[in-house]
DNA sequence: TGCGAATTTGTTCACGTGAACATTGCTTGG
DNA sequence: CCAAGCAATGTTCACGTGAACAAATTCGCA
């Protein structure tokens, strides 16, 4: 039926320029307010949509936010891209989802795609390990990093978690409850929020004076492979009382081993999860955890996009997690 | 630095016509070999992307497949998205993610922002309600209705989940183990999906010559807290000895309540789900619930969209769900 | 050897938008 | 009363791609 209405079908429509009709939806000042309003009376008519594919294509800053996550099942992440979304949803940005799984060849991909579609603005979860491409794609792009930091080749804003002192503070807890020998399962040092819980973990050893057992610390990549198979081997093999897990994926797989194995949190084992989905409270007595602050998270993330903020500065934003004792 | 690489830019590079670079990056067959070999050459070692706006603008099919949620925060939509996302990039194609809340105006608004980044494909969950705006926008978008069913003024596609054996299955489980007050709690009229689930709910009462009890049949709108409510004030006043769930949100407010209310299911209440969220199996002893078979799902919805199938018929594609008794 | 046909390459145009520059008409001050 | 200045509107162009049409080159066969 009726043909796609442009800003030249309503100019044709009118009996006008087509720049008097892009001037009067602009708002741009130099147009009779008579004319003004009937354009937009018509635009409204016609349901006149404009092409975001033409701006796109005269250099216009697109409103499409990418976002470069492991996945979307795990909570933490669901519940980040489901902010995210709400808070571009406020600013009128569209947001590109795209599941690296943690894979760098994945990531790669997808930046390109999101070059392809002409997107500038990106913010995304870096997948540990070395980009071989050039990611030149990178060029006029706006880039945040999640979580975790990786050298991309160039300086860019980036959001951590400073987890530091719930970690400390979980070891604490559970020194103060008698475990001796408590387990950590965590990423490893590719990566630096890796390296940071580790450290934290063994601090908070250290403060509260008990002895580090090194078979009963983990780290690996931070799937939940990992963290379910180094659970499984240190809830068979080893005598831990507790377990304290650095990672998201980490924690629920490790959470799958003790469930398998038959064990019930806060029953047989002292465990302190990573991230604060909702089932932890219905999991037994409730599960303890390290919880992340999501929202701000992921409000800072599209302030720092659109905000004329920081173009391309390095500075990292921090945000502290806190111990929840359940 | 380097300006962007076009077939232009390419063209002038190589001292040839844009149009035979055009050519020779879509493998069109009057090209010499050496020409396009030369030229994809030259193409890769410049890193040359394919404006996809420029594509959009020409009226080219855009890679980008639109989908709108209620939310993603809910497992099953988690991993409706997560497969989507998978199959979509199998497929080179692009994700687009709006968030519906459950609120038409919401979802029109989405389907506006889709239209206006050129997008031609879209699966939905449609809200329920009545859309005021003109959807004109669907004109030439086809557009896959998931889970439920609405009028949109255009037969479409959809995918419904065939249920209504699980439920009536989990009704009668419930009774052999010798429960009489068997609360239900979903969606309303609104819905096709919930008219099915009570009717199948009903059917299975009947099939067990169990009583109805109309005080222990709760409907209403999709929303976790709706199933919060009714599940508070059934399990407050109201003598249940189970409860079944229809509807993904529901089931989740429904399961917050019990736990607020210090019950645990299948202690004391036995209670059955919907959907199959990971949790489930660690919660108590197991939840036990309808599940739905959600990769299939989002394959399907793929492709639906990218098969050369049909283009608008309104067939209804059912998956069927089974009760998981633990 | 020559001429139409097939192959390969080139030129122009449109898509929708808005910047830049051009034109029209009106106001104002000398 | 006219020039200068400004407000309002119009015309042209570019953005990157590929269809349609045009031109050049090569091929096949009489």
């Amino acid at each position: 039926m009726s043909e796609r209405v442009t800003i030249k079908s309503i100019a044709k429509d009118l009996g006008i320029s087509h720049m008097t009709v892009s001037r009067a939806l602009s708002n741009h000042p130099n147009v009779m307010k008579a004319t003004r309003d009937a354009v937009k009376q018509r635009a409204r008519e016609l349901g006149y949509v404009k092409n975001a594919a033409a701006s796109a294509m005269r250099g216009d800053e697109t409103q499409i936010i990418g976002l470069l996550l492991p996945n979307i099942v795990n909570e933490f992440y669901a519940q980040f891209a489901n902010t995210m979304a709400l808070a571009c949803e406020a600013k009128s940005l569209q947001l590109v989802i795209h599941l690296t799984g943690d894979n760098i060849a994945n990531e790669e991909k997808a930046l390109e795609r999101l070059h392809q579609i002409q997107v500038q603005r990106v913010v995304m979860v870096p997948t540990p390990g070395k980009s071989e491409k050039s990611v030149l794609h990178l060029r006029d792009t706006s880039v945040i990093q999640l979580i975790r930091q990786r050298d991309i080749g160039r300086p860019t804003p980036t959001i951590l978690v400073d987890d530091s002192p719930a970690i400390r503070d979980a070891v604490a807890h559970l020194a103060a409850q008698g475990h001796q020998r408590i387990a950590y399962i965590g990423a490893d040092k590719e990566l630096t929020s890796g390296r940071s819980r580790l450290a934290a973990f063994r601090e908070g050893l250290k403060r509260t004076e008990l002895t580090e057992i090194p078979e009963l610390i983990c780290t690996g990549g931070p799937s939940k492979e990992m963290g379910q198979t180094h659970a499984r081997r240190i809830l068979n093999e080893k005598r831990a009382t507790a377990m304290v897990c650095g990672g998201f994926e980490i924690s629920n797989g490790a959470l799958g081993a003790l469930m398998e194995t038959g064990l019930q949190p806060s029953e047989n084992l002292s465990f302190i999860g990573y991230g604060d989905p909702s089932f932890y409270t219905w999991v037994g007595r409730g599960i303890s955890t390290v919880a992340v602050p999501v929202e701000p998270l992921a409000y800072k993330a599209v302030d720092l996009l659109t905000g004329r903020a920081d173009p391309a500065s390095d500075h990292i934003h921090r945000f502290v997690a806190s111990l929840i004792v359940r």
